[in-house]
DNA sequence: CTGAAAGCGCTAACAA
DNA sequence: TTGTTAGCGCTTTCAG
């Protein structure tokens, strides 16, 4: 903790901090000699630069924050590791923000651009709505948002497509003969079962498939939340033959529920989720899912954000919409 | 980004900037009268002061870093909560740093204590040895270790007891009646698999069973790894009753194995891994597993290293030794 | 109890 | 090509 100071190397090396400044900073105006000798002088010193001085005095803490709901779900931590590559590869730093699950901690956290302690925010939670951020992206501060689409043009969005998602598992299954299928539904309150539940309701007019109320059921994207629903739902009807589940843990609670009522699974139910989650691998049948790009998402959005900060405001697109893929297991396929 | 300053606050307020950073800071030192008038124009003006002339000022950046050797690793995500979580609720926030398994990465993001960006660095990755540590905090630096000993009395360091760890899964399957215990170790370069073997021999020998050396084999932390192990060692011997895994990944694979060679858990062969990952809880016969107190080892780190920077050097206990506890499922009791 | 003034360490006009 | 100078926004002596 020597704590080596510009105006030290300054005076070492014969020159003024602003040479010195110069030097650190790659600037062309500096003759090659005084280069050589400044950097002479930083290496003997061992001098490293204090980025609080640097900071203050550039108006830019070169951080992000992400705030998440939950720093806990692994739904979180491929999207913390897509952003923290993107900007560490861009000279970001990125701070953490668990909101524990509360709206309160969301707004909080909000401070830290305010404040000026970190330069942009990434919001990945849903409690925030598209006014509240719009506020603040108005007057100036950068916000983005992963998860769903938001309409303020300055502010950028990831999302995953979830009108091709279930597009993509109704036609998996109708292709497989299935005409009666069933969706069990997330919060209702969350964006993504909404549009899931859309998509899906879209995917089977597409397919020709008619519409039935009765097989769609509310869940609330827990295992346990899923178990209720099915077993409600197979308490009014036994005629289905696929489940569509607005996530993977709502099928972990399906295939509890068959488990009790000794339905087989694919013969006799077939089963498809949403996350691609490890343990879909694990249970048998292994569950089929929709694999959402959670990386991309994160890295995408670093990107578009930084580049926004450093001027390029103008740059056309804004919204990226992801696709997910589809992972065929053998819940879902009998001759797999 | 309207980026009022203390100044604006002052004249508004008719009185000095020292004065309003007084009330700021909840100084003592401030008329009651003024203190009202000055606050009442904090929020007229709706001022949030600037982090960053404070933090330069100060010479603290209120923020903490943590290096992890992979983000996405769910062993990770539950320490990171400890940390953030006791941070923020004293005030500082947390910078996440992801080494991608590399030690050149690691070695980098001390340059963020170096040059001043952050206050301190918990490094929760194995590369760094404790000699090249001791050099930065003997600087002045801080720094604190999570998952290993350190005994530099500089550094605070969190870890779980693997001797005890070891023990207590030993004298669980002893107590069932086992002689034979086989363990499949981790990397052996990994503190965490050395402790788990040593506690291991120690413990057959405190509960009077003999070692066997044939009875240790060498994994590597991973399913397929412990899958290798596991063949490897049986095509040696048959007569064990109990592994150990060092942890729950390789218990997966002894399972993949035993399930090829039609070894049935647990009237054949009794399984106990390490971690209690969730996927334990989803195979079947579940496994039993030492739970380690993830959470525990991150809050409490978080907390002495920041208990330390503000001046209590010396505080007394630097070294903090949590125990993990046996979760006991069907995979290592019949009567379950 | 309050204010004036001096920086924390750095960069960027502006001059030379 | 280089140096001088003036802050970035804040806190904290030191006087009063």
């Amino acid at each position: 903790m020597k704590d080596i100071k510009i105006i030290d190397v300054a005076k070492q090396a014969d020159v003024s901090p602003a040479t010195v400044s110069r030097v650190l900073n790659g600037s062309k105006l500096v003759n090659v000699k005084t280069r050589q000798r400044v950097m002479q002088v930083i290496r003997e010193l061992e001098y490293i630069p204090n980025n609080m001085g640097k900071q203050l005095r550039c108006r830019k803490a070169m951080t992000l924050a992400v705030v998440v709901s939950d720093v806990l779900a692994s739904y979180y931590a491929e999207i913390i590791k897509g952003i923290e590559n993107m900007a560490n590869s861009l000279n970001y730093r990125v701070l953490i923000c668990d909101a524990q699950n509360q709206r309160q901690k969301e707004l909080e956290f909000l401070s830290l651009l305010i404040n000026h302690t970190v330069d942009a925010l990434i919001m990945v939670t849903p409690s925030l709505s598209d006014e509240e951020l719009s506020s603040y992206a108005d007057d100036g501060y950068h916000l983005g948002v992963i998860g769903r689409k938001v309409e303020n043009p300055r502010i950028p969005c990831s999302f995953t497509d979830n009108i091709s998602l279930a597009r993509d598992v109704v036609f998996h299954l109708a292709e497989q003969g299935h005409r009666k299928i069933a969706f069990l539904s997330g919060y209702m309150s969350a964006t993504d079962s909404i549009k899931r539940l859309e998509g899906f309701i879209k995917a089977l007019e597409e397919a020709g498939i008619p519409l039935e109320q009765s097989l769609i059921e509310n869940g609330d994207f827990s295992e346990i939340g899923g178990y209720g629903a099915f077993k409600r739902l197979r308490s009014q009807r036994q005629d289905f033959t696929a489940v569509f589940t607005a996530n993977d843990e709502m099928a972990l609670g399906v295939y509890k529920a068959c488990a009790e009522l000794g339905i087989s699974i694919p013969e006799q139910l077939v089963v498809v989720g949403v996350d691609n989650i490890r343990l879909t691998n694990y249970v048998v049948p292994r569950i089929s899912s929709m694999e959402q790009p959670l990386y991309m998402l994160g890295s995408v959005l670093a990107e578009k954000l930084i580049d926004q900060m450093n001027g390029n405001r103008l740059a056309d697109k804004r919204q990226f919409k992801l696709e997910a893929e589809l992972i065929v297991k053998e819940s879902s396929c009998m001759q797999i």
